[in-house]
DNA sequence: TAACTTATAGTAATTTAGACTACAAGTTAT
DNA sequence: ATAACTTGTAGTCTAAATTACTATAAGTTA
């Protein structure tokens, strides 16, 4: 074996990919094809190789097992419980994504039999401690909701005001009101409005916005407050 | 070797543990005693055994080799960038915590030479990448001051507004307003009020005040804002 | 054309933030 | 003893933000 694919056997890394589609919000999870987990659901994840560095092993994990590419994996936590993993110690590195479901089409890796969105409140049991993780996580993303700003990838580059706030509804698990919700988000001057119009819908047509992405940056540097 | 005593040798830890005095804010460095670093500072780290978990390495750790105890860790985020460490392949987990200085009587460990509390504006040059460690982990709790209460273990049991209002300028590195600061704080609930007052001061007596533990937890968790 | 659905504008009461003033209660210097 | 000084504490005023609404506009569908 090449020094280049030895991995580091103490160390994995499970991924929590977010996706939003008709105002409901999914997790994506994997069917395990082989080994002691076969048959069993589970965050995707896998091995880090000894000469790569984090952020790309979560990358190429989650990339090899859903097709999912091109999105942002952040950090979000490691778990290190002694009895986490049978057979021997593992520790595990947590990234977390927020993706538009619609943008990707799904299709197993080599090592798992299928890959499923699930609604992130009918989410199966899953192996080892990958429940806890994700719930976990899930609550990390609706702090850190109100505090930075997020929606660049949950959501379509165009969109309309109604479709931003169903998505801070289904992270939030909440009803919000629109007149204030609206009012507060072009506030922050985060949304340029776009001359268009939505299409094919049967009623009004509601004005399309997009972010801005140098404000958008800013305010994730920055942070806001956004209690709800 | 028990295999109790085994490391896992691709992962360490390192602490970040930041104190608080006389209204200035420090963190804890080692300087290391022994190995290819003798002579150089350094966040408090070291190795997991096998058998324990990351939560109690990290305290076994720095308590070893500061003579801190009895504190409350958080992890905080995982740098495992291919080459931050020489000679082989390690990624580090870091731990921080938050400390009141005159609490502790400092002794270095049998792997360090020496412990010393440096302002957080006057850190010397560390080992590996331990200096971006050390930047990330201060502007996290910079952010993290602003939408989480801190302090409880920062400050004495009893503590003037003053005081608290100090340890927010010296984590935020700016000047706030004193009665408005005053206002926002009792507004929280956070305070209670004992019928105490200063002692030995040279000047007017300030009346002290403790934190409600439960309030305290509840905000932990409910986060809040305080965007100054 | 009425009923319905969603978009969007506006209003009014209340709360909060921010800048600033004033004064109270002690200590220290003369 | 008193003035000068230091820190604590209360209050005021203005602008801005939040919240809970109401109203109306612009389309679609029956």
């Amino acid at each position: 074996m090449k020094l280049s694919d030895e991995i580091i056997d103490a160390l994995s890394i499970d991924c929590v990919v977010f996706g939003f589609k008709d105002s409901s919000l999914s997790v994506l999870l994997v069917k395990h094809g082989e080994g002691i987990t076969k048959g069993q659901w589970a965050l995707p994840g896998g091995w880090i190789k000894y000469n790569e560095s984090l952020d790309k092993a979560a990358y190429r994990i989650l990339t090899s097992q859903t097709a999912v590419q091109n999105i942002y994996l952040e950090q979000f936590h490691i778990f290190g419980e002694v009895n986490r993993f049978p057979v021997k110690r593992v520790i595990t590195v947590c990234y977390y994504a927020l993706v538009n479901i619609e943008k990707f089409e799904l299709h197993a890796g080599p090592t798992v039999s299928d890959v499923v969105w699930f609604n992130v409140n009918k989410v199966p049991k899953m192996s080892f401690d990958h429940n806890t993780i994700f719930t976990k996580c899930f609550s990390h993303l609706q702090h850190k909701v109100q505090h930075e700003p997020i929606g660049f990838n949950l959501l379509p580059k165009k969109f309309t005001l109604l479709q931003l706030q169903e998505l801070y509804e289904a992270i939030l698990e909440k009803k919000l009101d629109k007149p204030n919700f609206r009012r507060k988000m072009i506030k922050m001057n985060l949304l340029v409005s776009s001359s268009e119009k939505q299409k094919d819908v049967s009623h009004r047509a509601a004005k399309l916005f997009r972010f801005d992405k140098k404000v958008y940056d800013r305010l994730i540097e920055k942070g806001f407050s956004f209690e709800i």
